[in-house]
DNA sequence: CTAAAATGCAAGTAATTCAATAGGAATTAT
DNA sequence: ATAATTCCTATTGAATTACTTGCATTTTAG
C-alpha cells in the first residue's frame, strides 16, 4: 500500500502549482523553484511534470519566463487523477480495479472473499482520492495554519 | 497501492486455514493442499507460511500427518495482522504509519497537506483491514454463495 | 530402526521496478 | 545570437519481487 517517490513528488508539485495559481494570475512556476521548495531532484521532477503534462493536468511554456501551470482550476483536479498518472491504479489488486481490471485467477470472482474485501479497500481509497481536489488540500493546510 | 503476490497468497492461505478450522476439529492442512487449491507455487507458500508462523499467527506440526493451522480462532485474526506480516505497513507513506513511522522531510508535518490526506487514506485502509477477521471473510463468502 | 512424509531454513536468481542521472534537442524572450 | 527554459530519450545502480534450489530437521508408520 505504498505511494512511490514519483507519486509523492508529483502530488507535492501539483499542490505547489495550486498555491501558485491562487497567488498569481498565471500561476506559472519553474521546475527549479518547485524542486528547491519541495526538496525534489530537479531532473526527476522534470520527468514527472512532463508525464502530468502529457496527461493533460498541467500546461507549460518553454523558454525564458516559461514554466508550468495547472491546466484547470485547482478545484477541478483531484488527487486521484494525479495519483493514477504517476503510480497507476488505486486498487490494491487488479481484479478490483476500475481503470485496469484483470482477472486474478480465482475460480469465481463473485464468491472470492479476498476480492470482496479488497474491493472495499479500493473504494475507500478512491473515495478519498477522487473527492479531494487540490483546492481542498490547500484549504485544509490554511485551516491547520490558522 | 498494491498488494504483493506474497500478501495475496498469504491472505488466501489464511482464509483457507480458517475454512479448515471450521470444517475439522484440528484444522490441520498441508502446504501442498493449500498450494493446489489456491494455485500457489508450493515452495513460495512454504516461505509465506513460515513467516506467518514466526509472527505467531499460525502453528505447525512437522512430519507425517503434519501441517499448518491457525494459532487462534478465525474470529480473532484480522486481515490487517496478516497483511502487515507479509507486506509491511498499511500506510501509503511512512510519515503517517502507526507501526513504522518515519519523518518524510517536509518542513512541518502538522501543516503538510499531502500528509493529511494520506493520513485519511491510511485510516480508511486500516479501518477495513483491522476490523475484518478471517471468520468475517468466510461468512461473507457463504452469504454470497447463498 | 529405517524410510517416508512433512516442515524449517538459508541462499541464490532472473526479471522487474524504482529513483534517479545524463545529455542533447526544441522553443522562447531579450 | 544567446541564455533560459521545457522536451525527450536513454542509461544506470540499487532495491524489490517472485520465485527456485538444496539441504536439515522432525515425526510417524511399518
Amino acid at each position: 500500500m505504498r505511494l512511490s517517490k514519483r507519486g509523492e513528488y508529483g502530488l507535492r508539485a501539483m499542490i505547489s502549482l495550486a498555491e501558485a495559481q491562487k497567488n498569481s494570475p498565471t500561476g506559472m512556476t519553474q521546475i527549479r523553484e518547485i524542486a528547491q521548495k519541495e526538496q525534489i531532484p530537479a531532473k526527476f521532477l522534470e520527468q514527472i511534470l512532463l508525464a502530468l503534462k502529457n496527461a493533460g493536468l498541467v500546461h507549460s511554456k518553454m523558454g525564458i519566463g516559461g514554466g508550468y501551470y495547472l491546466a484547470k482550476p485547482a478545484g477541478e483536479i483531484t488527487l486521484g487523477q494525479v495519483f493514477r498518472v504517476l503510480d497507476g491504479p488505486v486498487a490494491p489488486i487488479r481484479c478490483v480495479s476500475q481503470m485496469a481490471y484483470e482477472p486474478c485467477g480465482c475460480p469465481d470472482e463473485a464468491t472470492c472473499g479476498l476480492r470482496m474485501v479488497m474491493g472495499d479497500v479500493r473504494n475507500a481509497i478512491a473515495n478519498i482520492l477522487d473527492h479531494t481536489t487540490l483546492a481542498a488540500v490547500i484549504e485544509r493546510v490554511e485551516n491547520a495554519r490558522a
